[in-house]
This record gives C-alpha cells, sequence and structure tokens, in this order.
DNA sequence: ACACAACATGCAAACTTCTTCAAGTCGTGT
DNA sequence: ACACGACTTGAAGAAGTTTGCATGTTGTGT
C-alpha cells in the first residue's frame, strides 16, 4: 500500500481548504464552467484564479478541456457535491454546539 | 449575516487538513477517547497532540473534560463521521479517474 | 502576418501552519 | 508538602501556502 489512507484524507481536505476552491467547486458541480464564467462569479484575480484551478487540477478533482478559445472545467467525480453537503450539514450542527457552549457559560451558578 | 459559507465551509476543512487531526476524528467517532489513549495509537509527541486538539476544540469539532487525572475528548458533532466516509468515497472516486487518465494517456494513438 | 482574447506559468513577498523544546498547570498518591 | 503523571501553553525556526505582477502560450478574427 502507498500513502496511508488518513494521510491521503488530509490531502483531499487541504485541498478543499481555501474559500476560492469551495467557490469553484460549487459552481461546478451545478454545471461545467469556463474559465471566463468563474471569473465572472468569482472575485479573484485571473491568474490567482488559474492557480486554484491548477491546484484541484493536480489532484484530479477538476478537468479540463478546451472548446476553441475558451477552457471548460468540470467536476471528475460527482461525489463531491456529497462532500460539500456534508460540510454543510457540519457546519450548522457545529453553530449549535457553539450556541450551547455560550449558553451553559451565561448560566454557569458559580 | 457574519462570514459567508464559503469560507466557513473552507476553514472547516482546513481544520480536517492534517494527518493526525484526521486519526484523532476517526478514533474519536468510535468512542471517547483520554489523551493518553490517543497517544497510544497515534505516533506523535504529546505536545503536538495537545496542538492539534487545540486545534480541533478551537473549532469545536470535539470537546473535552477532565476525569479525575486524565483529559477525554469526544466529537461534539457525529455527522463528523459522515464527511470522513464522503471523503473516502470520493478518494476511491479520485484514484479511479487517475486510473483513467493514465490509461488515456498510455494508449492514445497519436 | 498581426493583434487580441483567453488562459497558464514563474516568481518573489507576505502570511500561515507545523514541529519541537522548555516551562507551566492541575490532580493523585504518600 | 513533595514528587509524579497527565496534559497544556508559549515561543521560535522551518516549511508550506497565497497573491499579484510580469511574461508565455495558444486559438480567432482580419
Amino acid at each position: 500500500m502507498g500513502v496511508p489512507l488518513y494521510q491521503a484524507k488530509a490531502e483531499l481536505f487541504k485541498t478543499l481548504g481555501h474559500p476560492a476552491r469551495i467557490r469553484i467547486l460549487e459552481l461546478l458541480s451545478e454545471r461545467d464552467h469556463a474559465v471566463h464564467e468563474l471569473l465572472e462569479k468569482i472575485e479573484i484575480e485571473p491568474s490567482n484564479l488559474s492557480q486554484q484551478l491548477a491546484v484541484l487540477r493536480r489532484t484530479s478533482m477538476v478537468v479540463s478541456h478546451r472548446t476553441g478559445s475558451e477552457v471548460v472545467y468540470s467536476v471528475s467525480v460527482p461525489e463531491v457535491r456529497d462532500l460539500l453537503l456534508a460540510a454543510r450539514t457540519i457546519l450548522s450542527g457545529l453553530i449549535a454546539v457553539q450556541g450551547e457552549l455560550g449558553t451553559e457559560l451565561a448560566s454557569t451558578p458559580s
């Protein structure tokens, strides 16, 4: 076996750990987008977008192909959408937990 | 609204983007563990483990409480397990994609 | 052949994260 | 009160990431 599974997982999550890359994947999981379309929807410099796309390409999370003068990107594994949804669920769980912690702190008698 | 959702997601994933933290969450999603139990199962220095636990604590992904002389950690949001499973699914999807890419490259006629 | 649009790449500065060591806190047993 | 085990915290250097600018590459229209 090559890399331990937990390390591969860590690298996958690290790849997702950037706001621009999240937005890209959210947009691509709706439908394919050309780079200039992404550029319209994400506030970021073109070269920066290219860098972030390169990161996603290196991990094979997205693939690209030229169509005439534009380059179109798509997600390579549709389950990415599930991952983003699971994240959303956990996020609401987390704010609930943080709420509890806050309440506890405010209402602790001693 | 505070922080945009995609940024909160990115931070969640960033928190997961470290092998030790993945292992911790995997172990804790099975059952609660005291720090010295984690230490037996994860190859890492005690102070480093503490640092990683602190990261998970800051994001409220885990909570801790003392029981006598030991400190016991637990996951605060059980859905974390789903996220780890989703990651595993995507990972197998990814190696499949990478396999395809390799094949394509090897078999391209021109 | 030339100019232009659409992207990608190289690189350096600014910033963040990781790792380890030394020092500190908090219970437990004696 | 003292020593010890179980953890946590602070700090600093090493390592990795992010961002933007300048420069390249590759198609398209003229």
